[in-house]
DNA sequence: TTACTATATGAGTAAATAGTCATATAGTAA
DNA sequence: TTACTATATGACTATTTACTCATATAGTAA
């Protein structure tokens, strides 16, 4: 598969507000389903899809603990990606501002 | 509108191969749609589309000049998400070869 | 064993996205 | 004016994605 195309699964499975909540979430650390659940309200099967979607393109990586299963982001580099992004967002919207002064 | 939605639409308008092709053509600097549709090698009025996209979410800006259009990236910092991308996916694929030996 | 809890998944629907073809628009040049 | 070039867009179809509800699976505890 070309680079393009792998690259392009990454910037997908974080192409949504539930999945960029997770991994804000997943910031403090790893956290089982039953903490992500109620922080996001919304409904456990929708939830299991998100998570499956990150896993599937290695964004998340998980172990399980009896019932529970732990989640967690599998490498420091996504919260550099989600980071650059909020930069460029305020930058973008500060620009916006200073032209309306 | 929450952070997470505005974070998502830029990781939406990053995940799609041509859209990140035509990023990874504008790190040489703006390119006119006239040398980007040849070097993609699919209709005009696919490429315009996927502008369009991107140019909705602030990833690139264009000029005018005469009846060509030139695209450029907006904020170096669309890049460094593609590089820590790139990294990422490196690292995950240098992992799964070791496990092999 | 049965009952319970945590998580995942099949099946279906609704909505969003990508692509194509034809055409519109805007600028240039004769 | 007409003809031409570069780019954008309307209308349509096909594909993908998100979500819900019901149910399955796996582990725990009585």
């Amino acid at each position: 598969m070309k680079a393009c195309s792998l690259q392009a699964e990454i910037f997908k499975a974080l192409a949504h507000p539930t999945r960029l909540q997770i991994v804000e979430l997943l910031r403090e650390g790893e956290k089982c389903v039953c903490e992500i659940v109620p922080e996001l309200g919304m409904e456990q099967s929708n939830v299991s899809r998100h998570l499956n979607h990150l896993k599937k393109e290695g964004v998340v990586s998980c172990r399980k603990e009896g019932l529970k299963v732990y989640y967690r982001v599998s490498d420091p580099g996504v919260f550099q990606m989600v980071d650059l992004c909020t930069e460029m967002l305020k930058k973008h919207w500060e620009s916006k501002q200073d032209a309306l002064i």
